[in-house]
DNA sequence: AGTTGCGTCGATCTATTG
DNA sequence: CAATAGATCGACGCAACT
């Protein structure tokens, strides 16, 4: 009976049997891939929503309990610890970690959206959600890759606080001292006394309005540029920043590109002459999306990867821990405040104590004008032409003390306080006065203790990029990778 | 046009170690 | 004292926003 079949006839059977098995298996695969990204894509309009209304919920509650500030503070700390995931963010991005494994509570958090999806995502979500719940199951394999997921909660509460200048002088110097004193409680207690000035109704809607402008930076993996390929507008002709000034080309500019444009190269083969034929569909696909992808212009930088192939890091597991007692620097920081009524140093208090990225500058506006020479695409005429300016050299701004040139206004005034020694930034902890908003809240680690940034060659932390790139460079010869977690690390 | 916020580079200060 | 390495900050580039 088996001796009719040759052995080697029943071999190539189940061999091709096996074979087909796999093939379909990786088809699956790849195609639940697939689903995974649209999902991220779609998920982002009812993220929004829910946010959205969260918001709105918070800050009624905000403002019913603003009279009892220790009640309000007690309630968003209660908030707060009561997320369903500890989300851990990333001080460069913004975005949200999460470890352990995040498919399944991630994956409850999709499928109950599920029930309010929106029209034109409804049928992907769905199916979506479906392929995911299967995926969960491949994901808790042992060895298997944890995808990054990102959550709004645990973030709504610490963006939009506005920077505002400290305009009344503070007596620094004195308090100098403070620096090496002053822990996290007290840095609380201080918080609350600028708190007392919010004036919660009033800007409870301004942060809602703010809101909806905003967006979560959601990051794709990507590997090259999605950008919709156009050419330059005619509505450029309209765009003249430079018309009144001289332009000025700084020959070496040219040639001297900056890393980014390094990393930019292959564009640079096809100067100008990018033509609307040559987009291809998928990356017109990804970039029209409801989220709009962050473009990393860091991403030049050698010591601190923002992109994917970090996300996958097994370092990435630190954060988990580490991020326990990030809720509580941030207690009451809700609410806006108001120049006129929190003065000074209020605002800057809050973003201070914000201490993580706010990416509340992801638009949702198509980029349909696309940079001939590094292929960056940008929302509006106006831009890509500031833009261009990187690659021309061009300054059309000059100082009058110094003569020196700038390619945008804007870099001209902030370097006007080098002349006028005008510094508008006040540190409301040291009182240490800075000319650039951005030295300021750089500052504050001095005083928060926070060292984000992980050296993952050797595991030592930092306070600043800055003092890890340097470690890096001295100690890894320059080796490019680097963990970091939004947690303050205290011993 | 002006503003804002993120980001980086390079310089200097400071503490530690041999 | 010199070398080393971390901490801090000034200055400015970039791009998205008001
Ligand atoms: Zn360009
Ligand atoms: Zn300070
Ligand atoms: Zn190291």
């Amino acid at each position: 009976m088996s001796s009719s079949v040759p052995f080697h006839t029943q071999l190539t059977s189940i061999m091709e049997v096996l074979m087909n098995a796999a093939v379909s298996e990786i088809c699956e695969l790849v195609d639940d891939g697939y689903a995974v990204l649209h999902l991220e894509i779609s998920r982002s309009q009812k993220e929004n929503d829910v946010l959205k209304e969260r918001l709105h919920i918070m800050e009624t509650r905000n403002a019913h309990g603003h009279g009892k500030k220790s009640v309000g503070l007690a309630h968003e700390h209660s908030i707060r610890n009561h997320l369903p995931v500890k989300p851990v963010l990333n001080l460069e991005t913004g975005e949200n970690r999460y470890n352990g494994s995040p498919m399944g509570k991630e994956l409850n958090h999709l499928c109950s959206d599920e029930e309010h999806p929106s029209k034109e995502n409804e049928d992907s979500v769905k199916q979506s959600c479906a392929v995911m719940k299967s995926m969960v199951k491949e994901m808790r394999k042992p060895g298997c890759i944890q995808i990054k997921e990102e959550r709004l909660e645990g973030t709504i509460s610490l963006q939009n606080y506005p920077m505002i200048k400290g305009e009344s002088s503070v007596e620094s110097g004195a308090d100098e001292d403070k620096r090496d004193v002053i822990g996290h409680t007290q840095i609380d207690s201080l918080f609350e006394d600028y708190d007392s000035h919010i004036n919660a109704d009033q800007e409870s809607e301004s942060t809602f309005q703010k809101l909806q402008h905003t967006n979560v930076a959601h990051h794709v993996q990507r590997q090259g540029y999605s950008g919709l390929w156009t050419p330059r507008s005619t509505e450029t002709d309209s765009e003249d920043p430079a018309c009144s000034y001289a332009a000025e080309m700084s020959p070496t500019r040219v040639t001297a590109h900056t890393k980014q444009q390094r990393q930019n190269s292959v564009a640079e083969e096809t100067l100008f002459a990018v033509e609307s034929h040559n987009v291809k569909p998928e990356a017109a696909m990804l970039d029209s999306g409801p989220y709009e992808e962050k473009y990393q212009s860091s991403s030049n930088d050698n010591y601190y990867d923002n992109d994917s192939s970090n996300d996958l890091h097994p370092q990435n597991s630190i954060s988990s821990e580490a991020s326990e007692n990030f809720g509580n620097i941030f207690s009451n920081s809700q609410e806006n405040m108001r120049e006129n009524t929190a003065r000074s140093k209020v605002g800057i208090v809050q973003r201070y104590m914000a201490g993580h990225t706010i990416q509340h500058r992801v638009g949702k506006r198509e980029k349909r004008f696309v940079c001939g020479f590094c292929r960056k695409s940008f929302t509006c005429p106006k831009y890509l032409q500031s833009h261009q300016r990187v690659h021309t050299g061009e300054k059309p701004f000059s100082c009058s003390q110094c003569g020196k040139r700038f390619g945008q206004a804007g870099y001209l005034k902030k370097h006007q306080n080098v002349h006028t020694g005008e510094k508008p930034f006040v540190c409301p902890l040291c009182g240490k006065r800075f000319a650039d908003s951005s030295n300021l809240i750089r500052h504050k680690s001095v005083h928060t203790g926070e060292r984000p940034f992980i050296c993952i060659q050797c595991g030592e932390r930092f306070a600043a990029k800055d003092n890890l790139r340097i470690h890096l460079e001295r100690n890894h010869s320059g080796c490019s990778s680097a963990e970091d977690v939004m947690s303050p690390s205290i011993p």
